[in-house]
RNA sequence: GCCGCUGUGGCGAAAUCGGCAGACGCGCGGGACUUAGAAUCCCGUGGGAGACCAUGCAGGUUCGAUCCCUGUCAGCGGCACCA
């Protein structure tokens, strides 16, 4: 079969009939398949995406098959860093390389043969997208979800630029190898943190991957525990969080975070020279290096004290960056007889440790970090643990020294990036009136095309005077813009509801079209975005719930994981690995059909794992088994005779191949769902090789056959289905159902054990009781030999796989 | 470092709820067809001569462990400005 002629003819007629296009028609049941849209950031399509979208597009197809209308739009992610950093490097404009990537990558999409929605395509980058991603940042700020406060920005003072992580290497610039220094700037962040509860609560209702949920448990990182107020001699007032306030009578100091807003009045005189270094110091080392557990834990005393409201005890302030300014309230009480960090930093600075829990059953060896009975702490010894914390918070809030507290680890989402190809934050500053949210029917706040990308310590907008320069819509005086753009993942934080209204101007979305198609079904993409896109994503719509634009908690119902597919050399494809896999090669040879059935049957899906091809030649050779077997069936004569043992297993075979093909698409396991398919196909060959056939059954079975196939190879399918006599398109049959008496043995091979070893198989019919089938293995000639003089003790049968006898 | 995942033949992998480890393929070996090769078709294929031994390694629970528990090693994903 000539394969780049049958894609072709086949993508004409689907696009031609809209077979691709979302039926708005249609009384059937929807079903919105959703993969995540690409980022253009390559001119080419890389295995990565085939390996998304080839396989989803099988379970698109095989949900269409089932009767379902399926919605699968597709589109570009299309604002982001990448296209920023090739138009310094190469000064190619960011809107002119990416509106290049994206048309080639829409020709290889369609090369593709996937059933996308083209109808409803989005681009981030677009006016008409874009404009909408501002208005939910005015409602965000409407509702008080948006706010500015400071916050950190990696600093290269060489380039004088902020960087991105990414563009930080062994904490120096990238571009310049200067070492990279942390600076405050004025943000805008979303509070995410006001949906904590309903992030975490909300996770026991999603058919997504448990390992996700964890992760995204543990990135939401709710604790409870207590606060607790330290009065400072400056009349200060240190606030600390601690799951542990059982150990409050045991502070010996008390540790700011070196960017905590306290760190400077706190210090003395005489302290000031060491501190004002150390502050430096830290903001030269990144987070994940803070909150390394094996660093050297380093500090500087500020030279203040605090007061431990429990028992007035005076103890010292220090500043020591394996506390973070982001986490809880940026000061920890340090507890060394109890914290293993604590203890290592108190003997480093040779603070005093003092015991105020001991161990329960044995020595209390230091530090002790489990539970234990309070001592040395007058009403509350001989209190543990929960106890012990419970009573003591109640004292502190009866001090009106705090009380108990749940604290999330989840922080406000950063929003402001000091770039360019973004979307531009819809705020105006006015002299007079303060910050101004710009009017809706201003929107959108249009990117400029002519700026200056060059590096200079200042953001592409902002020297931009005629996108600058601006009126405040409350005064009409002059105004200036926010020269930020927002983080891509606001964009991408709700394409999925656009997709289901693209074109309307007069809002982002109709609720009419939303009801309609969302919450998306089933939701394909790479594991990488657990924690960060799916958060944000499920974080908007809540938020939009609670505005009124939506009527639902949850964005995706279900998700699923693709695996990485890695280089030749198992590691991850890249540039400077030199192990990139193109596909192109590969559909070019095999057509698009064998290399999208190659991924699904070469790999685990949610595993992925190392570039290899071989194999690939196997599935070659599977499409020509099955195109010459169902071309020779074609020409049979039909008959119904005869229906023996012979017909009777391969009509077991095509049921088994529906039973567990139909089971296996439904779960993603594409390589099982394949070799199912093999299986038959070496059934039918079985079969065919018979002198007497029953011929009627054998072409039965070929067309069930092609229709399990066609999600999985759909232009060869539909030739095939037009070759043997078939009406219309192969993707308006109905998928196949099992025959469920096909299925059904008269007798199943049992393994026989005798105290868990094997001894034999046996024939066993079905139906057979327990106490049967005991009676039956105990009768072989095999268990019998082996029995000896031996009594049974017990009898383990566990049904249609094995009995095993216990004797002794 | 922290959070999460993975580890099974020469290779890709499979194994429902704790129940016959290795389905389906690749590769390899043998055979058929062919002047010959390619292609195709058929048979065999975890290791071991064997009792037996095998799911990264060391233990544990169980009648029975790839699966559950403890410890450990290795690789992968994420760690909040790559997306």
């Amino acid at each position: 079969m000539d394969m780049k002629e049958v894609e072709r003819k086949w993508q004409a007629r689907w696009t031609k009939e809209k077979l691709n296009e979302f039926d708005e028609k249609s009384t059937k049941p929807k079903k919105y398949v959703l993969e995540m849209f690409s980022y253009p950031s390559g001119a080419k399509l890389h295995i990565g995406h085939w390996f998304n979208y080839g396989p989803a597009d099988s379970y698109a197809r095989f949900k269409r098959m089932q009767g379902y209308n399926v919605f699968q739009p597709m589109g570009f992610d299309a604002f982001g860093l990448p296209a920023e950093n090739y138009a310094i490097k190469t000064g190619v404009h960011p809107k002119d390389s990416t509106e290049k990537n994206i048309a080639t990558m829409e020709e290889q999409l369609r090369a593709m043969g996937a059933m996308f929605d083209w109808s409803k395509e989005i681009k981030t980058c677009e006016e008409n997208y874009y404009k909408w991603t501002q208005w939910m940042f005015l409602q965000l700020y409407k509702k008080g979800l948006a706010y500015r406060k400071e916050a950190p920005v990696n600093w290269c003072p060489s380039c004088a630029t902020v960087l991105a992580n990414e563009q930080v290497v062994d904490g120096r610039c990238e571009r310049c190898d200067s070492v990279v220094v942390r600076k405050n700037l004025t943000q805008w962040f979303f509070k995410i943190t006001e949906y904590a509860e309903e992030l975490l609560s909300g996770l026991e209702t999603l058919d997504w991957p448990e390992k996700t949920k964890l992760m995204q448990k543990n990135w939401i990182g709710k604790s409870t525990g207590c606060e607790i107020e330290f009065d400072c001699e400056t009349g200060d007032k240190i606030r600390v969080f601690t799951t542990r306030c059982d150990t409050v009578f045991g502070v010996t100091y008390v540790v700011l975070a070196p960017e905590h807003p306290l760190a400077r009045k706190l210090t003395t005189a005489g302290q000031r020279e060491a501190v004002e270094k150390y502050i430096l110091e830290a903001s030269k080392a990144t987070e994940i290096d803070r909150l390394s557990t094996t660093r050297e834990k380093t500090g500087v005393f500020t030279g203040s004290y605090c007061i431990n409201p429990v028992n007035g005890k005076r103890v010292p302030v220090y500043l020591a960056d394996y506390v973070l300014a982001s986490y809880g309230t940026g000061a920890v009480m340090a507890v060394p007889a109890h914290d293993e960090r604590d203890y290592v930093f108190a003997t480093k600075y040779g603070l005093p440790i003092e015991k105020v829990i001991e161990n329960r059953d044995g020595e209390t060896v230091l530090p002790f970090c489990e539970d234990g009975i309070v001592v040395g702490a007058i009403n509350f010894d001989g209190l543990c643990g929960e106890e012990a914390r419970d009573e003591i918070a109640n004292h502190i809030a009866k001090l009106g020294k705090g009380g108990k507290k749940v604290n999330y680890r989840l922080r406000d989402w950063l929003v402001s990036r000091q770039r360019y190809w973004g979307a531009p934050i819809p705020i105006v500053y006015c002299p007079h009136c303060g910050t101004v949210p710009v009017p809706e029917k201003d929107l959108p706040v249009k990117l400029p095309y002519d700026v200056e990308f060059r590096p200079d310590g200042k953001s592409p907008l902002a020297k931009h005077e005629g996108f600058m320069h601006t009126t405040c819509p409350v005064c009409g005086g002059e105004a200036t813009r926010d020269p930020d753009t927002l983080d891509t993942f606001v964009c991408s934080s709700w394409y999925y509801l656009r997709y289901a209204d693209p074109e309307n101007d007069r809002a982002p979305f109709s609720r009419e079209a939303v009801d309609k198609l969302l919450p998306v079904d089933t939701y394909v993409g790479g594991a990488e975005h657990a924690c960060m896109h799916l958060l944000y994503a499920r974080f908007f719509t809540k938020a939009l719930r609670d505005m009124g634009y939506l009527d639902f908690d949850e964005p995706f119902k279900r998700l699923v994981h693709q695996g990485v597919i890695l280089g030749p050399d198992g590691n991850r494809m890249s540039k400077s690995h030199g192990n990139i896999v193109s596909p192109d090669e590969y559909v070019e040879e095999y057509g698009s059909d064998a290399f999208r059935l190659y991924l699904m049957f070469g790999f685990s899906y949610t595993e992925g794992g190392p570039w290899s091809d071989d194999g690939i030649k196997a599935i070659a050779r599977f499409m020509d088994r099955v195109e010459k077997i169902t071309l020779k069936v074609r020409d049979y004569p039909e008959t119904n005779e005869p229906f023996g043992a012979e017909e009777k297993a391969l009509d077991y075979a095509r049921n088994y191949a529906i039973q567990h093909v139909t089971k296996d698409l439904e779960a993603f396991s594409f390589n099982t769902a394949v070799a199912r398919m093999m299986e038959l196909v070496n059934s039918v060959y079985k079969y065919d090789a018979l002198p007497q056939k029953n011929t009627a059954l054998l072409k039965a079975t070929v067309r069930d056959f092609l229709l399990l196939l066609a999600p999985c190879a759909p232009h060869f399918c539909e030739e095939l289905w037009e070759q043997t006599g078939g009406k219309g398109f192969i993707f308006e049959e109905s998928y196949p159902v099992e025959n469920p008496a096909a299925l059904i043995l008269d007798e199943t091979e049992y393994a026989v054990q005798l105290n868990s070893k094997i001894v034999c198989k046996a024939m066993i019919p079905s139906g057979a009781s327990n106490e049967e089938i005991e009676a039956l293995a105990l009768a072989l000639p095999e268990v019998r030999e082996k029995l000896g003089g031996k009594t049974l003790k017990k009898c383990i049968v566990v049904p249609k796989r094995l009995v095993n006898l216990i004797v002794g």
